[in-house]
DNA sequence: TCTGGGGTCCTTCCGCCA
DNA sequence: TCTGTGGCGGAAGGACCC
């Protein structure tokens, strides 16, 4: 605690996402590309083919036929109306000439770690966020509580903008900043200004900055719930804001409600955890046509086996132990069902993964055709951690 | 021509047990 | 012994996120 004389230091909590992650990556690569409308996604396949002439074809969207989604499109493709999530046959009506690339999983993170590398020099504080995403506690990072000439948030300014030239020196990518007090806010904050901002807000900022905002931009408020807030007549966060705590209990909920109302009003006290233990571990794949289980038995039976392989040498690789072994399966009409079991010891062995998930698939429906199977292991424990 | 893959967290229901 | 209550683990599903 500090003495009572002394300013609180405030809170300063950055949110930093990368611009178009995937397809900036793939632009270092293929720099002739650049300010074309480009899609990432679907499976290994259309990978670009080298030219005798030394140039490289690239396939387009219009040569594509699958089940594929865009993982990511360039700022160009997004003009086109095509978003992440997009099924690619979709996509590919909207931007024929797109052109299409396959993910690289392996070369995304290996500059997801140099991104991150960078951001650790100026800030050690980091959550994780996923590959391409993360927030950092600035708060007593030396500098963060300086006042420069008139602004009190000059210093942190400065940090974020020093974040932000580190990470641009290490990977020749540009990200984009949000600095608030809190991470609700930060993460909003962080798209205000993309691509290559950089957004500070005070606490005094939010009616003028947050409030005008739609719903959707809060993390946490997805289709369901927008859908149902635009329903109640809500449809800025300051609407919610305003609205009486107990109403939105009433028609959210006691848990969702409170958040919403919290939430709205930007009030958020999650700190930034530098370490998080996974929960579980899954493998699952979509077929590249529906299988039956009786007229597709064996292929079917050897992917579930090489599933359930995989998320044992996912396990081993990592150091865990899952004592719940679930499966998870997709009909074609896009029904999903589950179906779990728990162990009475935790297990990494690929047969006794395959011995839980085939129990488990005895209790669903066999009868339709399927689109995707997957295997899942849950109730993890650090290996090192059980007695075999 | 529908809609990937890898996750987390929450709610609800159920059986078991104190 | 009967009935109620509450906690807890397990199971299923759903919302949401990157």
């Amino acid at each position: 605690m500090q003495p009572a004389t002394m300013n609180p230091r405030t809170r300063w909590i950055a949110h930093l996402d990368m611009d178009a992650f995937y397809a900036s990556v793939e632009l270092l690569r293929y720099p002739e590309l650049a300010g074309l409308p480009v899609v990432i996604g679907g499976g290994r396949r259309h990978q670009p083919v080298l030219q005798p002439d030394g140039s490289r074809h690239f396939l387009t969207l219009r040569d594509y036929a699958g089940r594929g989604v865009a993982t990511t499109a360039t700022y160009a493709a997004r003009d086109f109306g095509v978003h992440s999530g997009m099924g690619l046959m979709k996509a590919a009506l909207r931007a024929p000439d797109a052109i299409l690339l396959p993910t690289d999983f392996e070369r995304y993170r290996h500059y997801s770690r140099l991104f991150k590398a960078a951001v650790a020099e100026v800030a050690p504080l980091i959550e994780d966020r996923g590959i391409d995403e993360i927030y950092i506690d600035l708060t007593d990072v030396p500098g963060a509580q300086d006042t420069l000439g008139f602004d009190p948030t000059g210093g942190v300014r400065a940090l974020a903008q020093e974040i932000r030239n580190n990470v641009r020196q290490a990977t020749g990518l540009s990200c984009s900043i949000g600095v608030t007090p809190n991470k609700l806010l930060a993460k909003i904050a962080s798209e205000l200004d993309k691509p290559d901002g950089l957004t500070v807000l005070t606490a005094a900022e939010i009616p003028g900055r947050i409030w005008p905002l739609p719903v959707r931009r809060i993390n946490g408020i997805g289709p369901k719930a927008g859908a149902k807030l635009a329903q109640l007549g809500l449809a800025t966060i300051g609407q919610v804001a305003a609205c009486d705590r107990a109403w939105l209990v009433e028609h959210f909920g006691r848990s969702y409600g409170r958040w919403l109302h919290d939430a709205a009003r930007g009030l958020d006290d999650r700190p930034v955890a530098t370490h998080q233990e996974p929960v579980s571990m899954s493998r699952e794949t979509t077929f590249e046509r529906n299988l039956h289980a009786v007229r597709d038995r064996a292929a079917l039976g050897e992917i579930f086996t090489r599933l359930c392989a995989q998320v044992a040498g996912d396990l081993q690789r990592k150091g865990y132990l899952g004592r719940t072994i679930g499966i998870k399966l997709r009909y074609d009409d896009f029904r999903t069902v589950t179906r779990d079991l728990t162990l009475p010891q935790p297990t990494a062995e690929a047969a006794a993964i395959r011995h839980a998930a085939g129990l488990c698939l005895k209790r669903v429906d066999l009868a339709r055709p399927l689109r995707l199977l997957g295997v899942r292991a849950g109730s993890l424990a650090r290996g090192d951690a059980v007695t075999l």
